[in-house]
DNA sequence: GTTTCTGCAAAGGTTTTGCAACAAA
DNA sequence: TTTGTTGCAAAACCTTTGCAGAAAC
């Protein structure tokens, strides 16, 4: 586990007065070993794979304190589930471009929209406090030659 | 309900053989009728005092109609349930930002953010078909004064 | 008449919770 | 010890679906 991660989740227990357990090592071990983002489902069968007693509530108890504590944000993808990003702690700033095309998420910061966000924010008469962006396209290389060689992109399956 | 409305639906009710029929009437109708977000079993509320008859059921059916057509969108407010959003038709580019202090959502127009997403998408090679921005802030009024009177926001219930 | 639509109730999927046993501090 | 934590299974919750009857075209 990374040592930012380790020392701002001690920093979150510690002040808070929880344990740290082993099933709370495995499940955070397994968060962030990936950049990869993730569903409660998803996470639970990564961290079974570390250690296979680790059942799904606590997986979904961990994910609630890991967002508390900051060190997960849970995203909007257009899907049906939550998502979990653990990418935030390198890139606080970052948002999401969804491919319709192939489902694939880029994530991509700019620190012009960054201000910009805080500048309507506070011209509403407000401070901001979480700001996310979310954008849904379709790759220009695929329209144009019908395979996205570098991105990988494939279009979607015909239902 | 507005002409607006009824004519968008019509032509997509049109160019999908699908009929116009009481249910469908009435729960437009009811969605219509505010310019409020909410969710499928609010609007299921809202049109059984049109009607009392209608079902959850033919609200969820005709959900997945209007936001297909266009009509509704669904917005992530950072609740646990979808919320409903019947003003992008009027505002077709506006955004959310949620107030910390009292929940209450407030809509905002920009062109320049509307400007520079378009730029950063398709700088990453895309093309934007759907945009979306989520600010949570707190009221900066609230914070000085104790009170958000211009706003009628009040501090969170404490837990 | 044919096709689409509706309401109902059941099923599906995700997330939360009560509880008794267990583990950390 | 004391307090927090776990796993299990059940419950809660939102949403979808199968079906038989009803309504639209």
């Amino acid at each position: 586990m990374d040592a930012k991660v380790r020392q701002h989740l001690d920093t979150f227990l510690g002040s808070k007065g929880l344990r740290r357990t082993k099933p709370r090592e495995v499940i955070i071990e397994a968060a962030f070993a990936t950049t990869e983002h993730f569903t409660a489902e998803e996470l639970l069968d990564m961290a079974r794979k570390i250690d296979r007693t680790v059942s799904r509530a606590t997986v979904y108890r961990t994910l609630s304190l890991l967002v508390e504590s900051g060190l997960l944000r849970e995203i909007d993808l257009g899907r049906d589930q939550t998502y979990y990003d653990p990418n935030f702690l390198e890139k606080p700033q970052h948002n999401h471009l969804i491919c319709t095309d192939c489902d694939k998420v880029v994530e991509f910061e700019d620190d012009n929209i960054a201000v910009l966000e805080d500048c309507i924010t506070r011209r509403l008469g407000f401070k901001p406090s979480m700001k996310s962006i979310r954008i849904e396209a379709s790759c220009e290389e695929l329209a144009r030659k019908g395979v996205c060689a570098s991105r990988k992109c494939a279009s979607r399956q015909p239902v």
